[in-house]
DNA sequence: AAAGATTTTTGATTCAAGTCAATGCAATAG
DNA sequence: CTATTGCATTGACTTGAATCAAAAATCTTT
C-alpha cells in the first residue's frame, strides 16, 4: 500500500478538499509529490447561481473538479429548446477528456467551488499515472450508467414518476445527513430552480409545478420557501418513482 | 511505430474480422502476439434477431466485440414498459467493465454476430496493455456523448423530429455505402421492428408508424417492404432532426 | 417596511401523442 | 392456394401534458 498524503492535517493549498467528501475525486489516487506538484498549477474559482463555466463548441483549456454545489450540463436547440444532459456533485471532474472541444454547456445550477486544473498538468498526470486513467475511466462508467437510467426516465416515465425520480436523485446526492439505507426525515434545500428541473425532465414549469403541488397534497413531501424539501418517509418517496 | 499483424492475411481465427469494418475496435491496439493470446480464448457466436446476449442483474462473465449486426441495450421497468437505452454497432465491445453485474439487458436487434472472451482473459490485456484501457475510456467517452446527445431528443424533441433522427442515425451508421460527407441516395435496411423504434424513442409503434408514413408523403424517404429504406436526400432528413 | 422584480402556483383551454379497434400485408405452414 | 401468424398501417376517440393567462408567493432593493 503506497503512502497516502494526510490531507487534513498537510498545507497543501485549498485543490482536493472535495476528497473529503465521498472519497471518489481524482485525488485520492495521487501520490504526495504528484498532489504537490498538481497543487501549484490549479486555482480555486467561485461560480454563483447561473453563471457558465463552460460552452458548448468552445476549446477545452482546463478541467475543474468540483468542491461544492452543484453543476448542470446542457444542450441547447436551434430554437431555443433546452436539455439538462447531467448533473454534477462533488467531487465530480468536468470537461471533455481526448476531446479538443466541449460537447455541451457547463452552469453553475446553486453556487458553486470548483477547482480548475489546466489540461496539460492533468494531461501529463493521467499519462504517468495508469491508476489516474482507471479512476476517469470509472468516472465515465458510472456517469454512462446514470446518464441511460436517466434515459427511461424521459423516455417512459409520466411527469408524476418524474418529478418523483428527480427529488429521489437530489435527496439521495446532496442531503448532508443522508447515508445509505437510512430514509427517515431526510430534508434539503433544493439546487435546481423549477425551470432548470423541467429542463431536466423534459417538462415545463407548470407541469413541474403542478407534480410538486400534487406529491405536497399526497404527504409524500412537504415544501417550505419554495427550495426547502422535508421526504418524511424515503421509501413512499421511492415507490412514486414507477 | 510498433508492428502490426496484417489481420487480413494471418491465420488468425475471425476473431477481429470486426477491426476491418471501421478500425475502431480493440484489436488495433493489441500487440500480434496479445492478439495471438486472445484469439485463443475467443469464439464466435451467432444470434438471431431478438435472441438475448446477457440479461439486467446478471453477472458478467465475458465480453463481446460485434462482427456484424445492431444489438440494442435496453431497460425495463416492473410494469412492462421498456426503454431502449442504447444501440450497439460493430466494432463496439458489450459488457460492463468493473463491475460483477450487468446493468442492463443486451438483445440482437438484427441477427448478430459477437466474438465472445472470458472476463478474466480480456482483463489480463488491459493490465498490461495501457493503450487498451485508452481505448475502453475513448468508447466509454464516445457512448456517454451518445447517450446525452440522446437525451436531447427524448426530452425535447416531436414524435416527428424523434422518427427523423432516428432515421438519421441509423442511415450514417449502417448504409455500407455512406461516407461521411455523402448525402446523396443513402438506402438501408431497418435493423429494428417498429417496437424497438418505438422503445428506443419513448413512443408507441402506432406514432412511429404514423410519422413514417408522414416521411414519405413529405418525400424525405422511400419506404419498401417494410423494412428498406431509401433517403434521396440525406440533408432534407437532418433538417427534419429539429 | 414598501415597492418592484422574479419565481412559482393555479386555472382554463388546446393539442400532440396515446389508446383502442379494425384492417392490410407479407411470410411461412398446412 | 388458402389459413395462420406476426407486423405494420390507418381510423376514431381519449387523455396527459403544453400553452396561454392571471394570481400569489417569495426574494431584492431601496
Amino acid at each position: 500500500m503506497e503512502k497516502r498524503l494526510d490531507i487534513h492535517n498537510s498545507n497543501i493549498p485549498k485543490l482536493c478538499r472535495s476528497c473529503e467528501v465521498r472519497h471518489k475525486g481524482i485525488c485520492g489516487v495521487l501520490k504526495p509529490e504528484e498532489l504537490l506538484e498538481l497543487s501549484k498549477h490549479t486555482r480555486l474559482v467561485d461560480y454563483s447561481a447561473g453563471k457558465e463555466l463552460s460552452a458548448d463548441s468552445e476549446a477545452v483549456l482546463s478541467y475543474a473538479s468540483i468542491m461544492h454545489g452543484v453543476v448542470k450540463l446542457t444542450k441547447m436547440l436551434e430554437d431555443g429548446r433546452q436539455q439538462v444532459v447531467g448533473l454534477q456533485f462533488a467531487p465530480d471532474l468536468i470537461g471533455r477528456m481526448f476531446s479538443s472541444e466541449n460537447h455541451f454547456n457547463a452552469e453553475a445550477a446553486s453556487n458553486v467551488q470548483v477547482c480548475r486544473m489546466p489540461k496539460p498538468v492533468l494531461e501529463r498526470l493521467i499519462k504517468s499515472n495508469p491508476k489516474l486513467e482507471r479512476k476517469l475511466l470509472e468516472q465515465a462508467l458510472r456517469e454512462l450508467d446514470e446518464a441511460r437510467d436517466w434515459m427511461v426516465t424521459l423516455g417512459r416515465k409520466t411527469a408524476a414518476e418524474k418529478v418523483a425520480c428527480f427529488l429521489y436523485l437530489i435527496a439521495t446526492h446532496i442531503d448532508p445527513n443522508y447515508i445509505d439505507g437510512d430514509f427517515k426525515n431526510i430534508s434539503f434545500e433544493l439546487p435546481l430552480t423549477r425551470a432548470d428541473i423541467a429542463d431536466f425532465l423534459g417538462l415545463t414549469i407548470e407541469t413541474v409545478s403542478r407534480q410538486f403541488t400534487k406529491l405536497r397534497v399526497d404527504g409524500v413531501i412537504d415544501i417550505s420557501a419554495n427550495r426547502h424539501i422535508d421526504v418524511p418517509d424515503l421509501r413512499l418517496l421511492k415507490k412514486s418513482c414507477g
